[in-house]
DNA sequence: GTCTATAGGCAGATAGAC
DNA sequence: GTCTATCTGCCTATAGAC
């Protein structure tokens, strides 16, 4: 259930969708899922939570398993392409773009979201500023919102084209302003 | 009432505002608008249509009025930051965070309006790279789509935290790579 | 151009049986 | 947990008077 409400909130936004497409999808009527989740708002709660848990678990597997900042903002990159690669935007992302209309708990939630990426951004870019590997101008702070507003943005604006490519080249552009 | 109905997309998205809002705040009837648009997807075309025509006449007037391809570009990131100043997002930017629901001619009015700022900011590229006042890593296309990208981004992100010069620095960031 | 009145549908949500 | 049945309210949209 969850699952299928966060694919139809990253293609439609989540004023785009409503209980009965969930219930469509899953072959069950809408009063079952309001057992689940009284309203959409805590549904919406619910999505962000798992899926920012999911995030920060592939930041951790990413600082454990790959060696090297530039290395590891290539890994980060391609969390935003597999996302984009079925259509889908940024959970978060889209969010934002509706931010005014989302209830309080939800909003909090997303701010939190991109926060906790740029503090991951942020010590990554600062390693690769002591070992010389990344040419960070400006704060480590300046640089990590510039990288994630411009992959958000990315992704916002190739889902609106039909070059597939669009995004990948967008952000090794945005990471190759980081080559010494 | 075009005014209304683009600031209200530009704050709560397409699906997030109705009729009903944009007849209070005019003091008119729901009624009273259908004459003008016969529905929703009529007035989201002409918003856009009036949208890309003020912002080409602004490019046409930075054409004019402005020297030099940075100075072009900052004033091209002002007229963002005009926008954000109010609380809106892009409305196209937004739109595109909403691309899976609006109907086509929307759908492709939106496209074309990407793409006629990716047109601008490369002949603009292309100015700088001569003059050697730029500094361009890889095609003029891909650079062009990086700073739409990163300027879309930044506002869509900015407008979930609560400090205003957030969209400020990343945009400045985001121009600074071109220097030389 | 704006109104009243209303249609028809879908939204989120609840009660209570099984 | 899932169902049927239902509620209330808002949505887009239309007809027809002024």
């Amino acid at each position: 259930m969850l699952d299928v409400a966060e694919r139809l909130v990253q293609v439609r936004g989540f004023n785009g969708f409503s209980y009965a497409d969930i219930a469509r999808e899953l072959g069950i009527t809408k009063a079952s899922l309001h057992y689940h989740f009284p309203g959409k708002a805590e549904l919406g709660e619910a999505l962000i939570h798992r899926y920012a848990a999911r995030f920060g678990e592939a930041l951790t597997e990413i600082d454990r398993d790959i060696a090297g900042p530039r290395a590891k903002l290539d890994a980060y990159v391609a969390i935003y392409s597999n996302v984009l690669s079925e259509g889908r935007m940024c959970l978060c992302g889209i969010l934002a773009a509706e931010y005014a209309t989302l209830p309080d708990p939800m909003r909090e939630a997303v701010t939190r979201f991109f926060a906790a990426n740029e503090t991951w951004l942020a010590a990554v870019l600062s390693e690769g500023q002591a070992d010389g590997s990344l040419a960070i101008r400006g704060s480590l702070v300046d640089a990590s919102e510039m990288i994630l507003s411009g992959l958000e943005g990315a992704m916002l604006i190739s889902r609106t084209s039909d070059e597939p490519a669009r995004f990948s080249t967008a952000a090794q552009g945005l990471l190759d302003t980081l080559t010494p």
